[in-house]
DNA sequence: GTACACTACATACC
DNA sequence: ACTGGTATGTAGTGTAC
């Protein structure tokens, strides 16, 4: 009996029955209960024929591709049909092959089989059965569906699915419906020993709407805290909580690298199941770069990585972790802990811990909450699911929406790069990016800011930079460009621009509509087009791109080149003294002129401006600095401060904004500049150096202020040269602390009897006594930081640093 | 023994 | 190797004088 539900998919997966494949769909109905569906899709891929093949040929080569059988230890693969079609592929009308298969796992093997003559090229042979499902139906995920269906009892291994309701799919109707909100659980765990498995889970803190848990089996059971007699127990418990709650998505924070993996590994040794997934499957982990779990019918989103991946670059946060992402979203922090052996923790302090455990669950459920409408949006715009959308690189999301997007095209989808041409492409090396102007070094007052809209995403729409209008050879009416060599482009206008067109236009749109209307979801919609419109020149750059495009990328550069430079030109030519210039944004002097001529100029700019291409003004600014290199006397790019009119700085480049400076020369810097911007002279910042330095040489500055920080970014084995936080690390790592590539290295410089020590000798842990070295932070944390800013001002402040009078000091 | 060029590395800008 | 190139600047290292 045929049964009606309304759906909205959450969770995907698939599944090989008698041989074919079927997905496997959970979500949930409209009153909250949990779904699954079952369907089928064609499963093919295309043989694209070379031109002017007879008909003939055509029907001897579609005969023999019938034929044709894959046997593997596994199945028997059979092709079911082959279909003649009119496509485009790269730009070209071509005649293909639709080849249908049984089995997709079998694509690629098919696709080796098929080398006949009349053959030009093979493809989407290359892409998963999820993405080919969600192409086929048009079932995509977090959007309501009303679905038909046969309800199914026992088949398909389905009467061990904790879902309210099974069916095989008969049809398939998009409904509108409101929002969605999911049920969400955040979990975090407490370990005794980092590496994975290798200690005890102490704990297991879980948070979900009006849910709030500690489970362990340490210290005393008190209010949301339950204990147990041994992990074992806890574990078992955490399932059925898991259970109870039956979220639609389960989140951690770096939960695919840490408490995902450790839970599993305790369960293990343990001889307990997991049993977390709605079919009693424990986690499964695929190691592709970095480990990732996966829950069978619910969503496991490791927030950290989505935040990485794509979120990032909206934040200020100089690291990623829970507590300054905490902190800069939500604005709360984590609770204090100490981490300490377990076996040292007291009566007491066990509370404390708890309460610390527990925190961090709820900051990762805040921020679930926070970026659930960044998610949805991704994930509706992407059309890949939730899980993967989550995990995705920039480069993974451009690609999956060109995936999505090109049946309206019509285009045949290009293959993956096999890694012989990722080797080829990485060896055509770099070309040539932005430009960058030279600036004078000095101070100024009245400064305007002019930046180009999506500059690169601009000229790729404007000039129809891409892989499939790049032209072999020179062809009457092309665009030329030259990028070291010269290079052409059909102007008869491409899916990829096309595609992006419409990508910036809907970016413009809800961006409107945001500022008209600001929700969340509007932001989240609008956010998500500005990065997919930023994020598509570096994807045709992008060596491991379907649609690599070494040439257009290049010549994307070089365009945008030439137009800011012209556009440069132009602004001098009426009269104004640019300073400053770096690849889509020009500073120039505003002198006497009014913000209405201003505008002026701006529009006589923008109507020149060849395609989509747009000049916006960015701000108004009181004053502006910009220094020396360190070497030589040149102005130095990427490095200045600005303040605006309503005394807001924006620093750019100097010690400042640097993670890898100390506080002290991060701090005296950011105030001498401000004292300078505000002032509109060097006078009290002079002072305020002096002071500086002062405390430095009267040993009165806190271990804190002088704690530099660097980053590890490979293993410790791996590094050719031995710098001081290698050193560090390497000291850490004898002492059995954890040292992970990623982590930041803390550490401060001592004095040592031996002046000709290297620094990384003098480094030293927090923990290690000694006295800092007054000579290293002056000379090579103040010193640097200011010694530049003075030179505008010809104020020279080597003697503050004198050496000598330091070591006098020092021998009292 | 020191100056200098060079490499390795980290981090920022857009 | 998992978006692109441009740029500054420190510390370490090898070499010339």
């Amino acid at each position: 009996m045929e049964k009606t539900i309304n759906f909205i998919p959450i969770d995907y997966d698939y599944f090989d029955f008698n041989g074919k494949n079927y997905a496997k769909i959970v979500g949930r109905m409209e009153n909250g209960k949990r779904a699954c569906i079952i369907d089928e899709c064609d499963v093919y891929f295309w043989a694209v024929l070379k031109e002017k093949v007879s008909d003939n040929k055509i029907d001897e080569t579609r005969k023999k591709i019938e034929k044709i059988k894959i046997k593997n230890k596994l199945r028997e693969s059979e092709v079911l049909k082959t279909e003649i079609h009119e496509k485009n592929f790269l730009g070209k009308k071509v005649k293909a092959i639709k080849i249908f298969i049984t089995n997709y796992k079998d694509a690629r093997d098919f696709a080796d089989k098929i080398t006949f003559h009349e053959i030009d090229k093979r493809r989407e042979f290359d892409l998963g059965f999820i993405t080919r499902y969600i192409l086929e139906k048009k079932l995509k995920p977090l959007n309501w569906y009303e679905i038909k269906g046969e309800p199914l009892i026992d088949e398909f291994g389905v009467n061990n699915l904790e879902a309210d309701i099974c069916l095989k799919v008969n049809s398939i109707k998009k409904i509108d419906k409101e929002a969605f909100i999911p049920r969400v659980l955040a979990y975090d765990i407490e370990t005794d020993e980092f590496e994975i498995g290798k200690g005890h889970i102490l704990m297991i803190s879980i948070v979900g709407e009006n849910f709030k848990k500690v489970l362990t089996w340490k210290g005393k059971t008190k209010a949301n805290v339950e204990k147990f007699n041994d992990e074992s127990e806890m574990l078992e418990k955490f399932v059925e909580y898991v259970k109870i709650y039956n979220p639609d998505i389960l989140t951690g924070y770096f939960s695919d690298g840490f408490d995902l993996p450790y839970l599993k590994a305790r369960a293990e040794k343990n001889n307990i199941k997991l049993a977390l997934g709605i079919d009693n499957s424990q986690p499964s982990f695929k190691r592709s770069r970095m480990l990732i779990g996966r829950i069978n019918g619910i969503v496991h989103i490791d927030l950290f990585r989505f935040i990485k991946t794509t979120y990032s670059q909206y934040l200020q946060s100089e690291t990623l972790g829970l507590n300054e992402v905490a902190s800069e979203l939500l604005g709360e922090r984590k609770t204090e802990w100490q981490h300490i052996p377990s076996s040292k923790i007291s009566e007491e302090k066990w509370e404390e811990y708890f309460e610390y455990c527990l925190n961090d669950s709820i900051l990762t459920y805040k921020l679930a909450e926070k970026l659930w409408p960044d998610l949805l949006e991704f994930t509706k715009i992407i059309q890949e699911p939730l899980f993967d959308v989550s995990r995705y690189s920039m480069s993974n999301q451009v690609e999956s929406y060109i995936i999505h997007n090109t049946d309206k095209f019509d285009e045949i989808i290009e293959k993956k790069p096999l890694n012989k041409e990722i080797g080829e492409r990485l060896e055509e090396g770099k070309y040539e990016g932005a430009y960058v102007l030279q600036p004078i070094p000095g101070l100024y007052e009245g400064l305007v800011f002019f930046d180009f809209t999506s500059m690169y995403g601009s000229v790729i729409v404007t000039f129809n930079l891409s892989k499939s209008s790049f032209l072999e050879k020179k062809e009457p009416d092309s665009l030329e460009v030259n990028i070291g060599k010269k290079v052409f482009f059909s102007k008869k206008p491409a899916f990829f621009p096309e595609m992006l067109k419409e990508i910036i236009e809907k970016r413009k749109k809800f961006k409107e509509e945001y500022n008209k209307n600001p929700t969340p979801i509007l932001k989240a919609r609008s956010n998500a087009f500005k990065l997919l419109t930023n994020a598509a020149y570096g994807y045709q750059g992008f060596f491991g791109a379907r649609y690599y495009c070494r040439e257009a990328a290049a010549s994307t550069a070089a365009l945008a080149r030439k137009e800011i430079k012209e556009t440069i030109s132009f602004i001098e030519k009426n009269g104004y003294k640019v300073i400053y210039a770096d690849t889509d944004s020009i500073a120039f002097l505003k002198e006497n002129k009014n913000k209405k001529e201003i505008l002026e100029l701006l529009k006589k700019i923008n109507s020149a401006l060849p395609g989509i291409m747009e000049l916006d003004l960015e701000d108004f600014f009181k004053r502006g600095i910009w220094v020396t290199k360190r070497t030589g006397e040149f102005g130095a790019k990427k490095k200045y401060a600005l303040i605006d009119e309503k005394d807001k700085m924006r620093i750019r480049g100097f010690e400042t904004v640097r993670r890898d400076w100390c506080d002290l020369s991060r701090e005296t810097q950011n105030k001498i500049l401000e004292l300078i911007l505000k002032n509109g002279n060097e006078k009290k910042s002079v002072e305020y150096l002096k002071e500086v330095v002062r405390k430095i040489k009267s040993r009165q500055v806190d271990l804190n202020e002088i704690i530099i920080k660097t980053q590890l970014k490979k293993s410790i084995e791996d590094y050719k040269s031995i710098s001081p936080h290698v050193t560090i690390a390497k000291k850490m790592k004898e002492k059995n602390l954890p040292v992970k590539i990623g982590m930041l290295i803390e550490y401060y410089i001592a004095e040592s009897s031996d002046k000709k020590a290297l620094v990384r000798e003098r480094a030293k842990a927090l923990d290690e006594s000694g006295k800092y070295d007054i000579d290293y932070y002056l000379k090579h944390q103040i010193l640097p930081a200011v010694e530049n800013i003075f030179e505008v001002f010809k104020v020279d402040v080597n003697e503050l640093f004198d050496g000598k009078r330091q070591k006098k000091l020092g021998e009292f």
